[in-house]
DNA sequence: CTGTCATGTCAACAACACTGACGTATTTCC
DNA sequence: GGAAATACGTCAGTGTTGTTGACATGACAG
């Protein structure tokens, strides 16, 4: 809209401009880049793609977690999932046992090797978010943490915060 | 915060924990697909993709631009651009012309069909990020925008400053 | 025992990316 | 004027990641 450059400064709290938005949106595409470079390259040696580190990444998360549990978080079918835990297992880096109580269930765990590959592919995208955290400064470390937030659904939102509750454990 | 209990208070501008660095990660991981989830939706009921949407918001915004123009800022190859520039010229949502200076090269423009649909999509795209910018308001927005741009590469950030400093002239 | 659940798998398909090679038109440079 | 570089388009092949639909097995629950 042309006419928000006509827009009123007291209301700056409330009054987002096109132009804004856009440039957050712009934001979001080319960070998202940044963000996901680094682990692609690691990942493009072996072979493996996007889809192998998401799965590396919450197996790593939460150990013993369940097929079903995983198939949730990351939103994807069944069988596009299995096509990747089962290149994983077959190569040795997750493990998938059965359950205790409930046989029906397969818990999944990193083996060494799969925590070895996740903590290079962590290594690398914690290493770029530490430059851009303390490029950034704390307060607009928080700002980001917010809006991000504010942007899933109220599912995935659920989701994120069961998750990031629970600390790493490294 | 579980074992940010543990970081000594006065570094707190350069101590970063890696539990501090893995929830950015995380919260890039699920905003982003609330990002793109709207968009998605729009865009499945056409048949087009993700690719497409990307195509039409940089030719809108930069009208006039050449297909290696669009190639650096999308940051694919000319095949897979060519496909998806393909069917949009087709459809009759772009246009390509013949370069008055220079004759090799192509001018994209979006026709009234597919500005229409930049539009719907733009709307509502910007529409999450609106809400998500309200609900954190002005301060978090700031910074959250300056964590992103310090997460792109040299190259991106160069792109992205000399797009998002020409307004949207919507 | 029957119904449901968790999981795995097969087959087919589509979107989107890649490499490599080739062709055409045009411009630039020597 | 002719060679080299540039801009674009296209063909063919491949790989990853996603989808639907169907089916099988084993296990739990009423």
């Amino acid at each position: 809209m042309a006419s928000d450059s006509t827009a009123p400064a007291g209301r700056s709290l409330l009054f987002l401009t096109d132009d804004q938005l856009r440039k957050g949106i712009e934001a979001m595409f080319f960070a998202y880049r940044g963000f996901t470079a680094d682990p692609d390259r690691i990942l493009a040696e072996k072979s493996y793609g996007r889809a192998h580190h998401r799965a590396i990444h919450f197996i790593h998360r939460s150990p013993g977690t369940t097929v079903n549990n995983l198939l949730s978080i990351l939103g994807v079918t069944k069988q596009s999932l299995n096509r990747v835990l089962r290149t994983l297992i077959a190569d040795g880096l997750v493990s998938s046992t059965v359950g205790d109580r409930d046989r029906r269930e397969r818990h999944l765990h990193l083996t060494a090797e799969g925590a070895a590959l996740e903590r290079s592919l962590s290594d690398a995208q914690r290493e770029r978010m530490r430059a851009a955290y303390r490029a950034a400064g704390p307060a607009a470390v928080a700002g980001f943490r917010e809006v991000l937030e504010a942007m899933m659904d109220a599912e995935m939102r659920r989701q994120y915060q069961s998750l990031v509750d629970q600390p790493d454990g490294r």
